[in-house]
DNA sequence: ATTTAGAGATGACATTTGTCACGGCCGCTC
DNA sequence: GAGCGGCCGTGACAAATGTCATCTCTAAAT
């Protein structure tokens, strides 16, 4: 926030040989839009392209082929995270920063498991991104302080089914409806929230889809 | 409202322009950030003051007194339309922006019964936020199209009370416990949750709640 | 080959939830 | 003063929900 302190001379844009090249991807307008001013400022980072959606981006990594890829996770067509998995997939050497609001573990292990070196939750300070993309290009792993220490572990209890059901239900749909739209029998949906609900430690369908929720397993 | 105290007249935008003197409050610091260094590029803008939360908001409000200040407004302590509020009671002459993501008509209808000028999403164009701030500082309104038409008229049809049980009906929880919680009947919170449900078109408690929930009634 | 686990189902049962009809008590307005 | 609407309650009832035991079938793991 102190304009004064540029040291860095601007004397060799093109040539300077160090000049970090990023795309990034943010459904906000807003948001992506300031997040770039944020990052053009640093004379050693250059925002390269932005995306608003996960096809965007894949498409904008694809074709610019940056050093480095800041992400966000929810955002429509495509989830940062699908992008990521695409990216490993595909080989491509660009380093993965996913950038959210959500302290979910469930988010952070998909993350590291699609081979992001960086997570990063929106409520740290702005000063600490263009630190934080810096140390990736360098192939250095930065996670959140508060995610990375803990025992974070906790896997997610449930099963693919399970989780369908209840993502259902807790949008409000009756179990007759639930089973109707998946094709099973209602009492079959009955049994899978019942143990859904006993495998959250909930006492309803409804506390169930909380607690789910807030850990990343929805 | 004529704050002859322009003791601040600095010179530095090139035009004859006086700068606009702004306080941003935003909860995540990243965006805050990030918001700061994209307005702080306008040579006739200048960012005074930032806030990480209603409270540190309203204080940095009363002690820059800026010329216009933008807040979101789902934040910590004190929400930005409180804040909104305050400031309107106390009659300082800053002129407000809402920036939200929420496009909801209950959000918008009361910032503009706090007498916010502004009201805009997160997912606009941010080149769009610096002229949006200039337009508000000449007493303009400027509310983002997709609100500012349409019949958002949509009354909350709720009461209190009705409110009340159908947010913690929301959460999970049964309605026994909210009875407890209110110190009402079994019986009365069922019959609010009943006239929830029927006023709201809804088939339970669980789309009842997420029907208000999108509309910015809860 | 045997065990284990997920998917799917049924029937029975107790509890919770949603609806309705009907009271009462306030405070406001016409 | 009568009427209205919010608030609070009761009782009764039908429907939805949650729990349990038990059963089949299939695909992996030991």
């Amino acid at each position: 926030m102190n304009p004064s302190s540029r040291e860095h001379a601007r004397e060799g844009a093109k040539e300077g040989r160090k000049t970090i090249r990023v795309v990034l991807a943010e459904d906000q307008g807003m948001v992506l839009g300031a997040l770039a001013a944020l990052l053009d400022i640093e004379g050693d980072i250059s925002v390269v392209a932005q995306a608003h959606n996960g096809k965007e981006a894949l498409e904008a990594v694809l074709a610019h082929k940056p050093d480095v890829f800041i992400t966000d996770i929810e955002m429509p067509h495509m989830s940062g995270l699908d992008v990521a998995v695409e990216l490993k997939r595909r080989r491509t050497g660009t380093r993965v920063v996913i950038v959210t609001t959500f302290a979910r573990s469930g988010y952070l292990r998909r993350a590291l498991e699609a081979g992001a070196l960086g997570y990063l939750l929106k409520d740290m300070r702005a000063e600490e991104l263009a630190d934080a993309v810096r140390r990736v290009h360098q192939g250095l792993r930065v996670i959140h302080p508060e995610l990375a220490t803990e025992a974070w572990g906790e896997m997610d209890p449930l099963t693919d089914r399970e989780r369908q059901v209840l993502r259902l239900a807790g949008e409000g749909m009756a179990s007759g409806d639930i089973a109707g739209e998946l094709g099973l029998s209602d009492g079959t949906v009955r049994n899978y929230l019942s143990e859904a609900i006993s495998k959250l430690g909930a006492s309803n369908r409804v506390e169930a889809a909380r607690i789910a929720r807030t850990k990343g397993w929805l």
